[in-house]
DNA sequence: ATCTCTAATATGTCTATACATTTGCTCATT
DNA sequence: AATGAGCAAATGTATAGACATATTAGAGAT
């Protein structure tokens, strides 16, 4: 049943030793998981090299693996969606859709997603809370093959997640982050005073293949939301 | 006298294709890397994946390896460094000293230099311009034992090369960028009108080490500013 | 008690090989 | 000409070892 590869299993092993462990805590060195789990060196190797990558855990050569001394969020770089990044931050995402329907496309929609200015298209507008607290307007662009997702009850689900099910894993995104004052229908949405000022973030996502899932333009209440990131000068991941 | 592994050098031969080479074309087998340079498959699959960890290259399965098809920038998530982005942009960046000297320090300044908040420390306070256009009102907190930095010229450098120079290499970030209303001072600095908005940036960078090396709030015209970033969802990097 | 050297341990690099799985092409059959 | 079977090629996973190099703890000598 399980056809999971056996480095993926002792990873996911380590993710859990992980989550409980304090920062600069010692890991099971190579010799250990090869014991435990009857795997060759090279196999327990690459499962602890996959954790290394994502900067979860530190190798020292000659003395050994362990947990990073600061924790890092998984997904580096910044939040791939709204749900995950609320929930990250401890608190409960929630959503009020505003308008969901067909769309003229803009053009420079049109040209994100890579398809006619004259294509049917999808237009998902929502009201981001956290912790029931306007926190942002969505602008969600979809083509309108995959109009389908609409039925999904899109309340408290993430749009990712129903993307994923239909087998189109959103992998890479492209995003712009910038400010302006919020227009009027902004400031009554999102409960801002007069002079108030949204966060401007415009994303592409695309699937696993590097085709355009959606093009999405968020306006964040300045006031209540920053956004927050762990970057890396990301070289030879080894010595 | 080269004691580079092996598979560093197979990585930087691939890396010089990829340079030249358009995206999506094919790059050599892992069969053929191993005659060509006479290791073992695992060797040689040690340097394509290094790459395809740094998304320079894919790996199909079945079918083979091949640039990625969107070229990305070598450094993921966002600019470590305002000299460096505005370069990536193909413009000019240049500085003007506001303020150098003995500073205070703030509360949060401190707690994210994991110093005292009695300990000596340096501010600099620099305009950032690209193409002569002033973008950004730099306001950078170094403790004091490294107050060497500032005999350096920093009109055109980057304060980032100055440390690289000492040894100590910016390594990894945490940053949260949000937005407000401009002061008096920094509308007059950039060129704002009343109700101009600045994007703020607050980024403490460690060195090699996880030492804390400097940190900086910066301060962009919004209206003439915006942070772009590619971001990956980075999971497991097989299949 | 302190210092030094050694041995054990841990990770880094590498070999040679095996089988699994996916992809794409060739060739024979229909 | 279209279809399908089969084969070759490519990557994915895994083994069982070997030697290199860095670190640390401990034994032994002073």
């Amino acid at each position: 049943m399980s056809s999971a590869p056996r480095y993926v299993e002792i990873a996911d092993y380590l993710r859990d030793l992980i989550a409980q462990a304090d920062p600069g805590e010692r890991l099971p060195s190579d010799a250990e998981l090869c014991e435990r789990f009857g795997v060759s060196r090279m196999t327990a190797r690459q499962a602890v090299m996959t954790l290394a990558n994502e900067h979860l855990l530190e190798r020292k050569r000659g003395s050994g693996t362990f947990v990073s001394s600061r924790r890092i969020p998984r997904a580096l770089g910044s939040p791939l969606s709204f749900s995950v990044s609320t929930r990250m931050r401890g608190m409960v995402p929630s959503s009020r859709v505003l308008r969901a329907g067909p769309v003229a496309l803009a053009e420079d929609a049109a040209a994100a997603l890579g398809i006619a200015i004259t294509s049917p298209a999808i237009l998902l507008e929502r009201l981001r809370l956290a912790d029931a607290v306007p926190m942002a307007v969505e602008h969600a662009v979809i083509p309108a093959d995959d109009a389908g997702l609409l039925d999904e009850d899109l309340t408290f689900g993430s749009l990712h997640a129903a993307f994923e099910r239909t087998g189109r894993i959103p992998t890479r995104a492209l995003a712009e982050v910038g400010a302006r004052t919020a227009t009027k229908r902004e400031r009554d949405l999102l409960e801002l005073p007069a002079q108030g000022i949204v966060l401007t973030e415009v994303r592409t996502i695309f699937d696993q293949n590097g085709a355009p899932l959606e093009h999405t333009s968020t306006f964040y209440a300045a006031e209540r939301y920053v956004f927050s990131a762990v970057l890396y000068r990301d070289e030879g991941q080894t010595q």
